[in-house]
Parts: C-alpha cells; structure tokens; sequence
DNA sequence: AGGCGAAATTGATCAGGCTCAAATCCGGGA
DNA sequence: TCCCGGATTTGAGCCTGATCAATTTCGCCT
C-alpha cells in the first residue's frame, strides 16, 4: 500500500487553478509510478501540472550526481509552469500520484488576452520565489539542527498540524533539500525525539508527532 | 571617489521597465548614501526600483545577526517588486547609488487592466525565480571553491565581459551571498589567483582581470 | 607624501557535518 | 509468518570550512 498524504486538494489552491485555467483547459488527468519522471530538465514544457494526490519533488542535478531538491509538491499544489522554452528542474513523482494536467499554452493565451488567472499566475510564481527566498536563507546561513526543524515545521504547516505527520519522502529526499547528507538528517531527527520535541509514531520512521512544536519553532532560529 | 559599475542602464531591461510602468509612471530619481537602506524587511512596499548607477544588495537575517544576501542588483536592474503588503527582505545601497523610482500602485494598476506590461512582469518575476533556483544548487550542494568561481562567472556575464573587473561589494557581502565566510572567499580567490586563473589588477583587491575563463567555467561544476 | 582605520590576506587551530562502516529496522512478497 | 532488500540509525574518524588571531594592504584624508 502506497503512502498518500491529503488526499482532498487545498481549496485556496484549487480556486487559483481554476481562475488559472478555466475549467475547459484542464484537459485530462494522469497517473505516476513511484520514482516516475514527470519531466526532466531542459526538456520542452508541455503541461502545467495540478497534484491531485500523492507527492512530487523537483530538483536539480551537478554533473557529478549532486543533487539540490528545490521544493517538495503535495496534493492541491501547481507545479511545472515555465515561462521559457525548457524546463529548469527535473520532476519526480515520490510515490504514486494522481495529477491534473493542463497545456501550458493555454495559460500563455489566457495572459495574452489578459485573462482573469494573470493575477493568480503572478501570484504563483511570486510565492515560489518567496519559498526560495527562504530556502536560500537556510542553506546558505543555518545549522544542521535548525534545517531539520525547519523542515518539520513546514511540513506540519503544509499538512496542515495534523497528530500524525506521515512524510512521503525517504531521508535521503530530505537531505537533497536541506544540503545535507542523509546520515546527519537521521542525527538531528535522534536528537529532537531523545529531547521530547517529537515522537517516531508506531512502527514506522516515516510517521511523526510533533510533541513540542514552540520547543521547535525556538530551535528554528 | 565611489566606485560606479556599468553606468548606462541595459537596453534590454530598459525596454522592460518602459514596457511595465511606461514613462509617465517613473516618478522620480533619488539616491542613496554607500551603506544607506533602501526598505527594510517588513516594511510595506511603496515603490518599484531601477538602478540607474551603483549597486544594491537585497537580504535576509536571521535573529542572531546571520545574513544571507538574495542577489545583488546593478545598473539596469529592477528590484523591490512585492506582491504582497510587506518587503520580504531589506535593500541597502552597496556604494552611492541612484535609482528610479515607481509607485507600486501603478503597477499593480496596470496589470488589473491587463496592461502590456503584464508580461514583463511576469518574466521579470520568473527570472528571479530562476535565479534562486540556481543559487539554491550553489548553496545546497558546491564547494567553497565552486561557490567563488561561480560567483566570478555571474558577475563576468552581468559586467558583460569586461577586461577588468570592479567589484562593488566588500568580500564579506561575498561571503553573505555564498553562505561562506569572508576568510574562505579570501583563501579561495588567493588559490584561483595562485593558479593563475585571475590577477588582482594593480593596487586595488576590488578589480579583477579573468585570465583563464575556461578553466573558471570547468572548476564551476 | 604620510598616516590612520578599514579591508583583505594569511596562518593556526577547531568543530560541524561528511564519509565510511556496521547494525538494526521495516515493508512487502513468498 | 518468515525472509529479504532497502531504508534508517548509529558509530568512528576525517576533512572542509569556521573561528580566532596576526599581518599586510589599501583607500582616503590631511
């Protein structure tokens, strides 16, 4: 059994795809294996992509095999808008998921002929830019500890604080997002659980409860 | 004497600026002292910047007085766009700088009348976006010295090539801009120019001379 | 030209996070 | 239910880049 976390999309998202779009242009859904590529780096973008369930992670890669996870995308998130002709990261889907697609065109049209979505779409991109605003703020200047925190605490808020956090990215994922090695992830998980700030839920590592999340909003400098 | 870079304004971002606000909307000039603030993060955004000589940096802090700076913004550049009702990171002058200023306002005016400038704004966002994305790799994943040589690389591009480079920026805000410390950018360019891959012109350790840009485009992955 | 304070370089040592390695845990299939 | 392979944790030692500390260089002023 795959894992799938929120299943039903986030209402405020669903509206801007639909002021996006329109509800003609969202032309057909489709389906990702885990590990599936959703499109690669430098390849033509075609679609604009909607998650209906599951989650995806973009990134990019150094020649040498290093990887910089740039956002993971979960269930009611966008992703995959290009203003260029070439895609700027990979896509991966991370476990099973259900997508929305719609032709990047289109949307290109609906700003042409200044559609009502040009104000959503500037909105889009300017959140994105926000999240790397801080994102380079933690890779550039933060403490393995404070990563990892940071990292829990936007996961809880993107799942909207549930009791039970089930992440669908191995530590290896999280790594490639935080700059760190997999090794020094797990470390910092063990120290937060042997300090009381949260608990590995049951019989899976994937599963957490945030004990303490002020304890945790403190650490996240 | 104040350093001044690249004193006449790109065409091409120009032509961006033009396109967005068109003349009438830019207000004014003004200018600001080396060091002087430009918006602080958490203020409310007035206006929209364009550089019309100097420098600017844009960053973010962390409590403790850690810094990360987003970019640096040189002549032609447009800075300080927000979408939202506060400024997500604080503008300081790098050296004397002189700008010019529209109302956001207009801005956001003409895009709710589907103006021409919608598209540019766009772009102009998206290259942001792009750029954080790159920087992000840089942050996540390079090493020190993969870190200095890219930042010789953008800079080079951005002065178009010139035979000497002059820095506006001192080698901490370097060092803020590629999450190092001053004293690793130091060592870093002392390696480069110990290998003969750049010279330190004359009297001054600001003006660069790129002897080898081949070999500075293999050592940055 | 001389001198002062800031900026930059260079050196020595330290430490946080990486690498290499081993043990343990977990999910899924037989 | 047992077993296997991948995921995760944990440990030991190392290395890159940080920190602390002198020097040297440079910009700018008189």
């Amino acid at each position: 059994m795959l894992v799938r976390i929120n299943t039903a999309p986030r209402m405020q998202i669903d509206g801007q795809l639909a002021a996006l779009a329109g509800e003609r242009m969202s032309c057909c859904e489709f389906r990702y294996r885990r590990g599936a590529e959703i499109f690669g780096e430098g390849e033509e973008p075609e679609y604009v992509y909607q998650i209906i369930s599951g989650a995806v992670r973009t990134y990019k890669l150094l020649p040498d095999g290093r990887r910089q996870i740039n956002a993971f995308h979960l269930a009611g998130d966008m992703f995959g808008f290009e203003n260029e002709t070439t895609h700027r990261f990979t896509a991966e889907a991370i476990v099973e998921t259900n997508v929305h697609l719609m032709r990047r065109t289109s949307i290109l049209e609906a700003v042409r002929h200044g559609g009502a979505g040009t104000k959503d779409l500037i909105k889009f991109v300017t959140q994105n830019l926000q999240h790397a605003e801080s994102h380079m703020l933690l890779l550039g200047r933060k403490t393995s500890l404070e990563r990892v925190t940071a990292f829990l605490i936007e996961m809880d808020e993107r799942l909207q604080h549930p009791d039970v956090m089930i992440l669908p990215m191995n530590r290896r994922d999280i790594a490639d997002y935080l700059g760190l090695t997999l090794e020094t992830v797990s470390r910092a998980l063990s120290i937060l659980r042997d300090e009381g700030l949260l608990r590995f839920d049951g019989n899976t590592q994937r599963r957490l409860e945030l004990v303490d999340r002020g304890a945790l909003a403190k650490i996240d400098a």
